[in-house]
DNA sequence: GCATTAACAGCCG
DNA sequence: CGGCTGTTAATGC
């Protein structure tokens, strides 16, 4: 259980709750901290909770069948995710692992079921996120084959800095270029090559062990 | 040719 | 020392 005022710091969706939905909410949620690398659950575990992502990040991965590691996507603090394998009460498609120190909440599957049968509010934020990934997904079926390398990279970053999926706070984050890489489906030399490029274009700033982003709008865009 | 992988020097905490 | 960056050389499609 947490309280009141730490369920609005950690999840943006409860504020349009109202006090009975506000109380269930706060009172199914758990805080647990990981390590940086640490594994929050393997493809094929059952993690029956809804989760958020408080603080750090993290990336959903997996193992081709060749054996080689393939990233999908990367988690900012402040995204919470997983609903589609609480609804339909599936094992986890994918690898969680922390690419930073990271604190996760969990919301115990029964808390999320009530939300989702009593409350309107609730309701409107799954269906606003459904949609925002449901667009994102269209665009990557274009950009995986129309789009050149510095495009590649940028998209995935500004799908982490999405303002229906994060309520923005934070313009910078701490990301290897090797893990852009990964997230972007190129190499690191090409990451490297494509973020200067991005950076030159003013649309973000490179720093060591991470990168703020400038325009937003800009990275979203580029390439169409 | 081009991009990716491998490898290495330099840098910073 | 360890992790990250920026390059270069080798390699594969």
């Amino acid at each position: 259980m947490i309280s009141l005022e730490r369920l609005r710091e950690i999840a943006f969706w409860s504020a349009e709750l109202n006090e009975r939905e506000l109380d269930y909410a706060r009172r199914g949620i758990v805080e647990k901290t990981y390590a940086k690398g640490a594994y929050i659950c393997h493809r094929g575990d059952r993690l029956d909770p809804w989760t958020g992502v408080v603080s750090g990040l993290i990336k959903l991965s997996t193992v081709s069948r060749a054996g080689k590691a393939v990233t999908i996507t990367g988690i900012r603090a402040g995204s919470w995710f997983g609903e589609g394998t609480v609804l339909k009460n599936e094992p986890r498609k994918y690898d969680l692992v922390t690419l930073r120190d990271t604190r996760m909440a969990l919301m115990d599957r029964a808390t999320f079921f009530w939300l989702f049968e009593n409350s309107v509010a609730f309701n409107r934020f799954l269906i606003r996120q459904f949609n925002e990934r449901l667009g994102q997904f269209i665009a990557l079926v274009e950009y995986g084959r129309m789009l050149d390398a510095p495009a590649r990279v940028a998209r995935p970053l500004a799908w982490l800095f999405n303002p229906i999926l994060y309520r923005e706070l934070e313009w910078h984050l701490e990301i290897s270029q090797e893990e852009i890489g990964l997230l972007s489906g190129v190499s690191r030399p090409a990451a490297n090559k494509s973020l200067k490029l991005l950076e030159d274009r003013g649309l973000l700033r490179l720093e060591r062990g991470g990168i703020s982003i400038l325009d937003l709008e800009g990275l979203a865009r580029f390439g169409d």
